[in-house]
DNA sequence: TAACAGTATGTAATAATATAACATTTATAA
DNA sequence: TTATAAATGTTATATTATTACATACTGTTA
């Protein structure tokens, strides 16, 4: 059973402009873009990204430092996640494979640790870019 | 047949540091280090850093900003990465499965992209974290 | 409903991470 | 040996993220 999460005015704010974004968005560039709305300090912006990726909302694109939507609906916790990036223009997508994530979700080793998340990124040239 | 790069004299030394380090370095750490050795600045470092990274000789966890030898002597260019965090006491080591990067390197789904490289992070807890 | 605990907000300052721009030097290869 | 690429040095600045502290809101339960 999941929990719902209501969240609060910045969160929401923040949440939406990220999901109607269609590239991932940088925590700056959020922050310009929610000043009218009257969120006017980086900190407010990280502790409501913070929040958002806990709850899996959103994702953390950690080689770009960018935060993108959770587009996979049955994902309500950021602990399995993967995403495809084209190095050339840059456009970059989650990756819902059901083989992929069993797989990793699965992978042990003999190191003794125990795994509970990953985050894996993928990186190539996108079907456009490739035939440039 | 593998190229073998000659390291400069500021890859050297950083590359030196990185590898007796028992832990990954931060790029500030690691100006902080040589700084005795005459790299006084940050871009000396930053330029060390891609060019090692570029050439596999160290790697980058991203989710950690920081950089840790390549502890895999078959991987010289950081093409296929993998590396398992413990998110109790920072302990960070490269994955060598060979399984596990045959199933990436081989890895593709139906969105036409063509993946050349990718970076897979596990979380989890030590067997030492796990037994407290 | 009052009191409490937990969560969220507001604000200022600053820390940590990374790059731009430009001048110069060193190494490599034609 | 001369041209090209790679590396270095230096200053300044851009970008990303956190600390510290005060206040307010939300939901639970006594």
């Amino acid at each position: 059973m999941q929990k719902i999460h209501n969240l609060s005015k910045n969160q929401k704010i923040i949440f939406d402009l990220i999901d109607k974004s269609a590239e991932p968005m940088k925590a700056y560039a959020i922050l310009f873009n929610v000043q009218k709305k009257g969120i006017k300090a980086p900190l407010q912006v990280y502790r409501a990204l913070d929040k958002l990726v806990e709850i899996g909302k959103i994702h953390k694109i950690e080689s770009r430092n960018a935060f993108i939507a959770c587009q996979n609906s049955s994902c309500q916790i950021s602990k399995a996640t993967a995403f495809s990036i084209c190095e050339s223009c840059e456009n970059i997508s989650e990756i819902s494979n059901s083989k992929l994530s069993k797989y990793l979700s699965n992978f042990s080793d003999n190191s003794g640790m125990k795994y509970s998340k990953y985050n894996l990124e993928f990186f190539g040239l996108c079907k456009k870019c490739k035939s440039k």
